[in-house]
RNA sequence: GGUCGCGUAGCUCAGUUGGUUAGAGCACCGCCUUGAUAAGGCGGGGGUCGAUGGUUCAAGUCCAUCCGCGACCA
């Protein structure tokens, strides 16, 4: 008896699946929506409409797409499909950031491991076919995250005409003369006679002399010094062998010194490190003279002790007194922050060593170090040795020992690196008032969030001339030449316009396997260069490769336009693509490259520190997504507030994948109950409508306007809140819970139930476009069901869909008091629910329905008027089985909650005084009869 | 060390121009339900709003200093 009248009720029927299985399904919805080109789809849609270019910035083509990537990139799609849904045509062209040192230094490990070693062009070629590998790697985890683009237009920076266009820009760097060459330090290994990167050096511990050296002060009374013996300044340094390229003394401006007297001498040192001093150079029974500020001893004139030149006193301020004496060896040719403050100076950064590691003959260098090496082979160093014992012959030498330390050195050759200028191009950032330019552009930029202004601005202040060259093989080639006799650099735009003419056409590497009669046929060669010449060899920063991807790309693809409308990355590319886009854009085109700039932080772990290899948790996010689905990847990157560092742990994955979960179950309650739902035949006029669908449609239309507001103001967290909120609190909890007893225990026509069918359905239908871009996979399965009653269909697509519109009907004044009245009701649910909670524990009820409510109050109490105007909703949305009102003047509005008395029918689950019969269904209550008899006309 | 940013319940986030006992969702505990069921409902516990000091009748909200974390520099 009871199964069969459970047949009688309209439970919910779909196929739409309560558990995902994203990590099976995902796949085969993106081989569907590619079958039927989606993304072409979506952009033929918009076909007419105004653009909205977001430019991609470029991965790095060096592993699998790292979860920041994914977020980074996740983000840029659910903008596109959110904007698409706006009216928008949103043409994405993906890039690739091929060239670079860790790609060459990955594939060098790999033929050193093989023991090959390859010249230029296979290096080059071996570099292209890993960068292309990776790209096959990472467009698959892109494509399988659920990231929809014009991948059959995807820019490469080392394809030909890409390259073309590095150089065709850069040749306009040129004609400006913004171009340059000038010395600097750089890491440099002497067995493989190379400059290296940063990334090419490995930290290891070394055991160096450390020394402390005396600079004699020939005329202290220039700076009003008054020693009591003869003044020498001293230095401390771990480096020996740097001392002949010695050209300064730096001090602190706001350190103290102090003269130490000891015996016929006096020293100057920081009063802060002259116990230190004295005791490591033995200094018994010193005593202290005068005192002076750093700031005072600028322009002092200490002798080099034993070159014959001056070594004047400098200011710095990266002086410090963790160790040495606070008077700093400064050697411009032999370290960067001693060439910056040469720079400032006017020093020269001078470089006695040759590449071969040797002292060069050059006229100052003192005969005995000529010829002598700087290479350090078994822990011996000669060239140390040898300058020891100069300043020991001179007197110059307070102290020499051992010292150990941290130094970077040559990951090929295994042998501490040196420091060593060397001539490298440069963009002068002043030439032109190219900085000038780029800081007034930044104040046409909008840039979100606001304080991105003040870190573009503050790197584009602080920046010094950007050194744009590389000994390097994989990049793209700087089109410079020199003469081999006099080693004069020659550089001409047109001759680079030429260079990237040919190179658009042969690649790259028809620079280096020309020769440069080759090279320069064709070329307009400036009449004043020589006949003799030989090609450069370096290439450019790949900085420049991928901050010419506006020129490559936006202004050239027909879809595109120039400049961006949007740029979106970590907050890092201040520094790096926003910057080097900034000023290629200046040079070229004289405005900025992009009108608007979106930065987001960096994914950490649950200690809110970086994500390392050292946690040991998956970093890429394939990673994440076999174990949770892309959706639920996509969930979490919507729900994070990326303005700031976004975390990531297991936990937060299990939360995301329980709200998941919970707006699975809300759409699959909504498709089940929509199963005999044909609004064309059966949709209610939105003024027929029964309160409690007014009511949610009102809730819908204010989740619109939220999601909506969150999207255009790109705080996606708010959405994602704003739906959570929604799903748990709105539909699971009040509106589907209240409406289950009418949709299952009516007839199938009952008009109350096509009245909540009709709001089931044109709340899904939002809800659906709401979620799109935040969970596309999802969204898109459960509009097929809704559409075609299966998982796959060809008409439709949710993402072809215009974002949901607000119906001005739904919120007309009758519309506004049945809202007012349903929600005053709910809120006084909670305290229907206390006491009927505690009859609950009292286990003296089970389900609500078993409770009978009587409220007491006046009835000019404006709850008490409500409930009793009202009177007929309110059992369906206490859901109990019966209200009753007591009017009591001067009572306090009151609830009280029992048993409810009568019988339960077995259909609806309510208590009613009396069941009556129902033919073949048994006993059942008086509204239920009505209901078999409506839908099977006889009993 | 410098610049910029962040720091509200176990987790993710709200807290508008300073103004009632600081909120939501998830998680947790208890009860109910088994006709949304690898679901659902109800009730409950939990926060000295990073720390300290200050401005104010009133501060999570403004100011200062410090601590922690991150990014970029050095």
């Amino acid at each position: 008896m009871a199964e069969e009248l459970k047949d009688t009720l309209n439970l919910p029927v779909t196929d739409f699946p309560m558990r995902a299985g994203l990590a099976e399904r995902e796949p085969v919805r993106i081989a569907h929506w590619e079958r039927h080109g989606l993304y072409g789809q979506i952009q033929a849609r918009a076909a007419g409409k105004p653009a909205f270019v977001l430019h991609d910035g470029p991965p790095f083509t060096n592993g699998d797409v790292h979860i920041g990537t994914a977020l980074n990139k996740l983000l840029k799609d659910a903008i596109l499909r959110y904007k698409s849904m706006r009216g928008f045509r949103t043409p994405y062209v993906p890039g690739w950031d091929c060239h670079g040192l860790p790609i060459e230094h990955k594939v060098m490990k790999e033929l050193q491991a093989r023991k090959q070693s390859l010249d230029a062009l296979g290096v080059r070629k071996a570099c292209a076919e890993f960068s292309a590998a990776y790209i096959e790697k990472q467009r698959g985890q892109f494509k399988r995250l659920g990231i929809l683009a014009d991948w059959a237009s995807e820019y490469r920076t080392m394809d030909p005409a890409y390259e073309g266009e590095i150089l065709g820009g850069f040749a306009s760097f040129v004609e400006q003369g913004l171009v340059y060459r000038s010395k600097k330090p750089v890491y440099w290994s002497i067995p493989c006679q190379t400059a290296l990167a940063e990334a090419e050096i490995e930290y290891k511990d070394k055991r160096s002399h450390s020394v402390w050296v005396a600079f004699p002060v020939a005329d202290p009374a220039a700076k009003q010094l008054a020693p009591a013996h003869p003044l020498s300044v001293v230095i401390w340094t771990t480096t020996p062998w740097t001392l002949p390229a010695n050209l300064a003394i730096a001090v602190h401006p706001e350190l103290e010194y102090v003269e130490v007297r000891h015996g016929e001498r006096s020293f100057l040192v920081a009063s802060a490190l002259r116990e230190a001093f004295v005791a490591a150079c033995a200094l018994d029974g010193a005593v202290d003279g005068f005192k002076v500020k750093g700031r005072a001893l600028e322009g002092l004139q200490p002798r080099h002790p034993f070159i014959d030149r001056a070594s004047p006193v400098v200011l710095a301020d990266y002086v410090t007194t963790d160790a040495g004496t606070g008077c700093v060896h400064t050697a411009p040719g032999h370290g960067i922050e001693d060439y910056q403050t040469g720079n400032k100076y006017g020093f020269e950064p001078y470089c006695p060593v040759r590449d071969d590691g040797t002292y060069a003959d050059d006229g100052k260098v003192p005969a005995a170090l000529v010829g002598i090496t700087v290479l350090e082979t078994d822990g011996k160093n000669p060239a140390n040795i040898a300058v020891l014992e100069l300043l020991k012959s001179k007197g110059a030498l307070l102290k020499a020992q051992s010292f150990e330390h941290s130094y970077p050195h040559c990951w090929r050759s295994k042998t501490p690196v040196v420091f060593r200028a060397l001539d490298q191009w440069f963009v002068g950032l002043d030439r032109g008032d190219l900085r000038k330019k780029a800081l007034a552009a930044v104040g046409d930029v909008k840039w979100i969030p606001a304080s991105g202004e003040n870190r573009i601005r503050a790197a584009l202040e602080g920046r010094p001339d950007w050194c744009i060259s590389r000994q390097r093989a994989w990049g793209v080639p700087i089109p410079a030449f020199y003469s081999p006799s006099t080693g004069e650099s020659y550089l001409d735009a047109g001759v680079v316009r030429h260079v990237a003419q040919q190179v658009a056409t042969r690649g790259g590497d028809w620079w280096w396997a020309a020769s440069v009669e080759e090279v320069l046929a064709g070329a307009p060669i400036p009449a004043a260069w020589p006949k003799d010449l030989r090609k450069g060899t370096d290439t450019l920063d790949v900085w420049i490769d991928s901050g010419s991807s506006h020129l490559a790309v936006c202004a050239k693809h027909k879809d595109l336009h120039w400049p961006a409308d949007l740029y979106l990355e970590g907050s890092d590319q201040h520094r790096g693509w926003f910057q080097s886009s900034l000023w290629t854009a200046i040079a070229v085109k004289g405005s900025a490259p992009y009108r608007a700039v979106l930065t987001h932080g960096f994914v950490v772990n649950e200690k809110r520190q970086k994500i390392s290899k050292s946690d040991g948790k998956p970093q890429t996010a394939d990673d994440y997504v076999k174990k949770y689905g892309a959706d639920i990847v996509r969930l979490w990157v919507a729900s994070e507030n990326y303005q700031s560092d976004i975390p990531l742990s297991d936990a937060i994955f299990e939360t995301i994948s329980n709200q998941y979960r919970s707006m699975r179950n809300s759409l699959r309650y909504q498709l089940g109950n929509l199963y005999d739902f044909d609004a064309s035949k059966h949709a209610v006029a939105v003024d027929q409508l029964s309160p409690v669908d007014r009511w949610v449609l009102i809730e819908t239309a204010k989740l619109i306007r939220e999601v909506t507001d969150a999207c255009e103001r790109n705080e996606f967290h708010r959405a994602a809140a704003a739906l959570a909120g929604f799903t748990t609190a709105t539909l699971s909890a009040t509106y589907h819970n209240v409406v289950k007893d009418r949709l299952y225990t009516t007839a199938p026509d009952d008009p109350l139930r096509r009245s909540t069918q009709t709001a089931l359905d044109l709340v899904l239908r939002a809800y659906l476009k709401l979620i799109a871009p935040f969970v596309p996979f999802t969204a898109d399965e459960a509009w097929s069901h809704l559409h075609a009653k299966t998982e796959y269909v060809d008409s439709t697509n949710v993402h072809l869909q215009d974002w949901p519109a607000i119906d001005a009907r739904w919120e007309d004044a009758a519309g506004q008091a049945a809202h007012a009245a349903v929600t005053r009701i709910q809120a006084l649910a909670a305290q229907v629910n206390v006491p009927m909670e505690r009859l609950r524990q009292e286990k003296k009820i089970g389900q609500s329905l078993e409770a009978a409510v009587v409220v007491t109050g006046d009835a000019a109490d404006a709850d008490f008027a409500l409930l009793t105007a009202h009177q007929a909703l309110l059992t369906e949305l206490w859901i109990v089985s019966s209200v009753q009102l007591k009017p009591q003047a001067g009572a306090a509005l009151a609830f009280q909650v029992d048993k409810a008395d009568g019988v339960r029918c077995p259909r609806s689950w309510r208590w009613v005084p009396a069941l009556v019969e129902a033919g073949r269904f048994g006993m059942v209550s008086p509204r239920c009869r009505e209901a078999l008899l409506a839908k099977y006309s006889q009993l």
